[in-house]
DNA sequence: GCCAACGTTGGC
DNA sequence: GCCAACGTTGGC
C-alpha cells in the first residue's frame, strides 16, 4: 500500500464535498499535468491513502485522508466539450488523461497549516516542501504516520 | 532538438 | 497582486 497527496482548492471542490457525493465516493478528473498523470498511470493502485491537501486559498495544509477506490481510467472531461478540462487532441483510442475515484475517510481533528509541515523535522522530505507545484505527490510511510499523528493527537 | 516566449501554480 | 519555479508551445 502506498500514500499520495493530492491537491484541491477547497473552492473548488473540498473534503467536505467528497463526503457529501454518494457513498462519498468521487471522481478525481482534471489532471492535465504529465507528471501527476504518470504517477496515477504507472503507480496508484485501489487501497492506496491519500492526503487530502487544500491549495490556493486562504487556509493550506492538509485537511484530511481519502483512499483511492478505484484503478485509473480515462478521465470522461478529456471528451467533454463543455467542460474546461476538455482536450481535442487526447486521441479516443489512447486517451491521454487518467483519473481514479477516491472514497472520504476522515477529517483531520486539527487541520495541519503547511507552515506546519515545513517546521517539523520529519517531513523536510515532503514532495509538498521541496517542490511545490505538483498536484500529486508521493508521500512515505514515515510522513504518512507523522501526518497522521499530527492530524489526531491535543 | 534548442530555446525564447508564454502560461500556470501557489505561497507570500 | 507579485513573482519564483516550474511546464508547454512553436519557430527555427
Amino acid at each position: 500500500m502506498a500514500y499520495w497527496l493530492f491537491k484541491s482548492e477547497p473552492d473548488e471542490y473540498s473534503l467536505e464535498d467528497l463526503k457529501a457525493e454518494k457513498n462519498s465516493i468521487g471522481r478525481w478528473d482534471g489532471i492535465r499535468n504529465y507528471q501527476a498523470r504518470n504517477i496515477i498511470r504507472d503507480h496508484i493502485k485501489q487501497g492506496d491513502g491519500v492526503l487530502f491537501y487544500y491549495s490556493s486559498c486562504k487556509n493550506f495544509g492538509v485537511a484530511g485522508t481519502a483512499e483511492v477506490v478505484s484503478a485509473p481510467y480515462p478521465d470522461p472531461l478529456q471528451f467533454d466539450p463543455e467542460s474546461k478540462y476538455c482536450d481535442p487532441k487526447s486521441p479516443t483510442n489512447n486517451p491521454r488523461w487518467l483519473c481514479v475515484d477516491i472514497q472520504y475517510r476522515q477529517t483531520n481533528k486539527n487541520f495541519i497549516p503547511l507552515k506546519e509541515i515545513k517546521q517539523n523535522e520529519a517531513l523536510s522530505d515532503m514532495v509538498l516542501v521541496k517542490q511545490g507545484r505538483l498536484s500529486i505527490q508521493p508521500v512515505s510511510k514515515d510522513e504518512w504516520e507523522t501526518i497522521m499523528m499530527l492530524a489526531n493527537d491535543g
